[in-house]
DNA sequence: TTGACATATGACATAGTGTCATTTAGAATA
DNA sequence: TATTCTAAATGACACTATGTCATATGTCAA
């Protein structure tokens, strides 16, 4: 978390200093970044930056977590308006992120060097590691009966799986730049997969 | 890929440096590993690093290619001895992984920063990125009859959803620190639902 | 013995991080 | 208004790490 000498900022100054770091942060991933870009973008000498941030890792997951706040906000509302349909809900999410202009890049450098610490922040916004408060609350959205399980913790997997899914097409469609129809199609395919299973069952020989 | 120079080392110099690259790389991951430690363990001149590797990444990807390549070939066995049945080889290969104790922390740093491109080396061991030779090879192993798929197509989704989750099952036990019948226990539980499919079907309305 | 080539070496230039002593600003108090 | 106190600003600096390069060393063939 930045320091409190961050929050008190007045409004302008601290939207440089995030507009700066976003820039940075879109030019290249977390670990190429660099403080001295974000400093002279913001017009701030480099004693400064260290006032309001912990280091580098702090801004970056500052802004990852402003914007998971965002998707977290859209998913509910989109999985509210499609009845707990959560596989509705994935594909309409999937090409909603999949369109933002304004942080392709930001998400783009995210998605291609998405350690596990990046990964649970940004899980945060459709699903959770863990079986806390947060999966209780998605778990009440989601409508059950549409789903192939048996209790809650069955649910907590198919969570899981979607998600695991969800992130390595994000993953694919920035690491090979594809169109976002091209991106879709293969989104489509999958969930579908999921839906209906990978295993066939083999008939009762006769 | 290393210089000639470090293939044309007599065989226990070599030894030594790798020895010194994967204790520095199990210690800590890839983008906090320090030459410096490396070349101190093996005792050579910080000169020599760079006639041997480009850089560090150099040293760490083929440290990474050359498990990948002892992990291949176990994947292979394995599938050819259970006549094509992927789920049955992903789980054996998945128990395999994660009890391997040599290469314990090499293996935790990698999954826990797995960008994008440690993936994809990563990946080749069982799977394919993209529709390649590799993926030719393996759909030639894998008894289709046992999948719910239509053609050549879908196998290469069903790879990559399977590929997907198991990536994030390796992740979480070793973010967990999860012992290994636990992870094997949420491992067969997700192989199920994928197997039997997450979506119930509605029936038809009489 | 000499020359040509491959390899070894460590000092150095460069770049980046995080700290800290000092300065400045602004609010609170007398 | 003058004084004091505290929060914030600042940039020089110490430190760490990387990658390069001029020079030294070793090896083999002619």
């Amino acid at each position: 978390m930045p320091k409190i000498t961050f929050f008190n900022l007045p409004e302008d100054k601290k939207e440089t200093l995030i507009h700066a770091a976003k820039k940075e942060f879109s030019r290249v991933p977390l670990y190429d970044a660099s403080i001295a870009n974000i400093i002279k973008e913001a017009g701030i000498p480099r004693g400064s930056f260290y006032q309001y941030f912990e280091d580098k890792e702090d801004a970056f997951f500052f802004l990852l977590n402003e914007l998971t706040k965002e998707h977290k906000y859209i998913f509910i509302h989109i999985l509210t308006r499609n009845n707990g349909d959560i596989f509705e809900t994935m594909i309409e999410f999937f090409r909603i992120i999949i369109s933002e202009e304004e942080n392709f890049n930001f998400l783009k450098n995210t998605f291609l060097n998405m350690t596990h610490r990046i990964e649970s922040t940004f899980s945060r916004s459709f699903s959770s590691n863990e079986r806390n408060e947060s999966f209780e609350k998605f778990s009440s959205l989601i409508d059950k009966s549409l789903l192939n399980i048996l209790d809650a913790n069955e649910l907590f997997y198919v969570l899981k799986i979607i998600a695991a899914v969800t992130f390595r097409s994000f993953v694919d469609k920035f690491a090979r730049d594809l169109p976002i129809e091209e991106a879709m199609n293969s989104y489509l395919i999958e969930m579908n997969l999921l839906k209906k299973g990978l295993y066939r069952d083999i008939p009762e020989s006769t």
